[in-house]
DNA sequence: GTATATTTTATTGTATACAATTTATTACTC
DNA sequence: GAGTAATAAATTGTATACAATAAAATATAC
């Protein structure tokens, strides 16, 4: 069958665009998004964008600021150090209840994932070992069995994803993560809550702590301030 | 000076409006939200409606069917059960990290915020408990210094708000909880911050329990069940 | 009389028109 | 010429009009 779009909603269709753009740089933080321009861009009204607008400043990714329009959020150091810290303990909670309540086929696909994740890295291939990581940390989130979690864990590291991705540039990234990966299954499969959840926090911090290095670093994001956006110039 | 609304955006007052009345009940689970009925019924016309239903969407309180309008969010038992887990672990996160980061002043504070609530259990006033409690818990959720953290404990603690109020009718509920609370309060004055978490971990999580009892014998929420919502008619 | 097909109705989704407010530009005063 | 006030332009917020789809009702076949 002919794969037809399950939502004719454009709203939906014109934020997924969006979010995208955002999350891939294309409209980088303190962009004005202008709704006339982003509108006749995309070829529809304004009205759907300004419903993509609303839900995705629900979702932290632009803000609204009344009668003076909307732009990409922007997310300072510190403001991603504390996000960091709550995605170190959602993550460490996912690992504390999938060490229990983990089933046995569960079992076996996280293992294969983690064996896909080595291929990945013995062939380094950073992207493909991207993907498979994050597939990995899904299948952890799902082990948790507690769907709300699954969601807010899956969302903020949704969110995080752009600043995540730097990372796996950084020199022996992909093989210190793997050897991480490497304890936090065992920890799960041997069902040891404590021990799965203090390795997957030390994982996320240390991603974390990494990209505070990396910030420092980059003058891309090291004017990316608490204060006030440069304007960028929307052509 | 007179209070102007500090926004002049019609959505935002909407949104405001129709979630007090969803998490005041009046507007009960699985009720449809007709966008023309609000509309006339607030004396706007149905953009603002669409706008902020949109935003409730997004925060959980409404599920938009596509082409099929909007209702009011079920949260069945199983699921609010997983959402008192994570509300749990959130407050014991916020717990940990205030034992650890907390200010001479605001241990002032909290100190007097859980003096207030001992004084409303003493009068017997549940509904000042009941705010005051609120009160208690915010002033945690700041003292960890993690705004983003913040956020998330207080979004998630308004979303289980009408779901926590019925406890506090439970025949001394105040009291325990306010035990609690003091245990809570001697923990982070003591920079314990795993003892604080493990304190407003059970907390929460008796809450949960509770909730439990009592979605178990109520009928109002018993056939609140994972299934398909029985309509209800709108006027 | 029941089941299916067709028409009707109602409601959502989108586009456009208008109103209100903010920002930019110009004019004016000192 | 600099600073402020008034005006003009541009952009957001709201209302309404139209289009598309789903639910309801009716008609028809068996």
């Amino acid at each position: 069958m002919e794969s037809k779009p399950r939502t004719s909603r454009r709203s939906e269709q014109m934020g997924d665009l969006i979010e995208e753009r955002i999350v891939t740089g294309v409209y980088p933080p303190g962009m004005r998004l202008d709704e006339t321009e982003l509108a006749s861009g995309f070829g529809v009204s304004r009205t759907p964008i300004r419903e993509a607008l609303i839900q995705l400043s629900s979702a932290g990714l632009v803000e609204i600021r009344p009668r003076r329009g909307a732009i990409v959020a922007e997310i300072g150091p510190h403001r991603l150090c504390e996000m960091f810290e709550v995605m170190a303990e959602l993550e460490a909670m996912c690992g504390r209840l999938a060490a229990r309540r983990i089933t046995e086929p569960d079992q076996q696909v996280l293992a294969a994932a983690h064996q896909a994740c080595e291929d990945a890295r013995e062939a380094n291939d950073p992207d493909t070992y991207y993907r498979l990581n994050e597939r990995f940390h899904h299948l952890i989130y799902a082990a948790s069995h507690n769907g709300f979690l699954e969601e807010q864990a899956a969302a903020l590291h949704r969110r995080l994803r752009p600043y995540r991705r730097l990372q796996l540039r950084v020199r022996d990234r992909m093989s210190t993560s793997f050897a991480e990966h490497a304890g936090i299954v065992e920890a799960i499969l041997a069902q040891d809550g404590e021990l799965a959840a203090e390795r997957l926090r030390a994982h996320v911090v240390v991603q974390g702590q990494r990209f505070a290095d990396l910030v420092a670093s980059l003058p891309m994001l090291g004017g990316l301030g608490r204060g006030q956006a440069k304007p960028v110039s929307k052509a």
